[in-house]
DNA sequence: ATATTGAATATTGGATACAATATCCGATAC
DNA sequence: GTATCGGATATTGTATCCAATATTCAATAT
């Protein structure tokens, strides 16, 4: 019988780690910019490392497709075709409706007024590059109603990997205000535990941002 | 202008790379049991390099799910519990019946003699051991007609999650012989172009394959 | 006997040092 | 001038060594 209240001091992570959630996030909000080299050196300097926890970082980076490695000759940044993109959102679309489709039942007052205040958070933000956070946000809340964490461990991976791409997206055009209709849709539908129309309009949402990024960049390497 | 012929002498692999490819195979293989400790001293010892390209492995297979690291206690095989095996079922069938859906359109003589040829061998084969390899190519002989490489990534990944317990599990009961039976009307529904069918089958043989998969073993941890 | 403490051991995390390879750049031959 | 060669430099891959933490187990107190 514990006498006294255990505190759980957060057991420091260790440094591969941390250099690797910041790689991962310079990378997938855009900061490192496709094909940038990542110097061992360089990232081990800039974090008062050496280079072995780096290169540990660098090999998770790898593993989820972030950065591609040739030996002797480094990491850099992954970027995407056109076809490599357009077959992510495919891929996209198909999990997360599905995902949405076995949510939605599971789905209870408190998951959709956490979803509608990222929604309005997301109207209110001033900040346009942390839409995406609140994007994310927004569709991680519902789909988490779905218990299935391996489902969600695949689509946030599938997501890091366009997230760049999406955010300088949503910032053109009709993005924010289109995206902005279709999460309220998706929202009513959950709401009224319509799980197949909340499918549907979700694999829609997926689709239409494809489509979308397609348009706005016919200038892309292969 | 090359005088000589360049011939690609293979560039030899890393060790890390060698070590992720030994441990992966044994572990996909089911020669490592779920929750056995890999130490890093014993492996490197058993590859005579330093513990610096084990460590870079162990990172590897740490992302692809098939170890679980602790902090300062090291690694061990990552097993399933019944909820998330079941998990994995579920999401292969939902990729796959979409892959094959979308193969089968591409699909040539050559890619269906391939097939064919993999099923003929699985019905000759001798080690039981080996049908699990057999299984695989026929359904990745298949796939890859569908030119969805980011799709075959991640079901490839699903697919050694769970091999060991679907490898167990083949060479049980009427396994083998229903597989068989299986196989051939997959098939036969590409060789027709009956995209749709040939999806819904595929989807029925891995559910199958999970329910079987339920029943052989209620006796398991969590 | 049981629980607790603390040293000894085992194991992992990280830093430094060295080896292997690639890249750059000037020299040279044509 | 262009192409090829060879050394200098830069960068990555691995080995060795030290630090940090966990685990084991004997000694002790209750």
């Amino acid at each position: 019988m514990a006498k006294f209240q255990t505190v759980d001091i957060g057991r420091s992570a260790s440094a591969a780690s941390i250099i690797f959630a910041a790689l991962r996030r310079a990378i997938v909000e855009g900061d490192l910019a496709d094909g940038e080299p990542l110097r061992q050196d360089e990232i081990a300097r800039s974090f008062n490392t050496s280079r072995i926890p780096v290169r540990e970082a660098l090999t998770m980076l790898e593993q989820q497709g972030l950065v591609k490695t040739e030996r002797y000759k480094g990491a850099v940044v992954a970027g995407l075709s056109m076809a490599e993109a357009t077959e992510i959102f495919d891929f996209r679309a198909l999990v997360e409706a599905e995902v949405m489709r076995r949510a939605v039942p599971n789905m209870t007052t408190e998951v959709l007024d956490t979803a509608r205040a990222c929604l309005e958070r997301f109207a209110a933000a001033s900040d346009p590059m942390h839409y995406g956070d609140l994007n994310r946000e927004f569709h991680e809340t519902l789909y988490r109603a779905s218990a299935l964490p391996y489902h969600l461990g695949v689509i946030e991976n599938a997501m890091d990997r366009i997230d760049r791409y999406l955010r300088a997206q949503l910032v053109l055009s009709d993005g924010m205000e289109r995206a902005r209709r279709e999460h309220l849709a998706i929202l009513d539908a959950c709401a009224r535990g319509e799980a197949e129309r909340a499918a549907a309009l979700t694999a829609e949402h997926i689709h239409g941002a494809r489509d979308s990024l397609a348009e706005h960049m016919e200038q892309r390497n292969g």
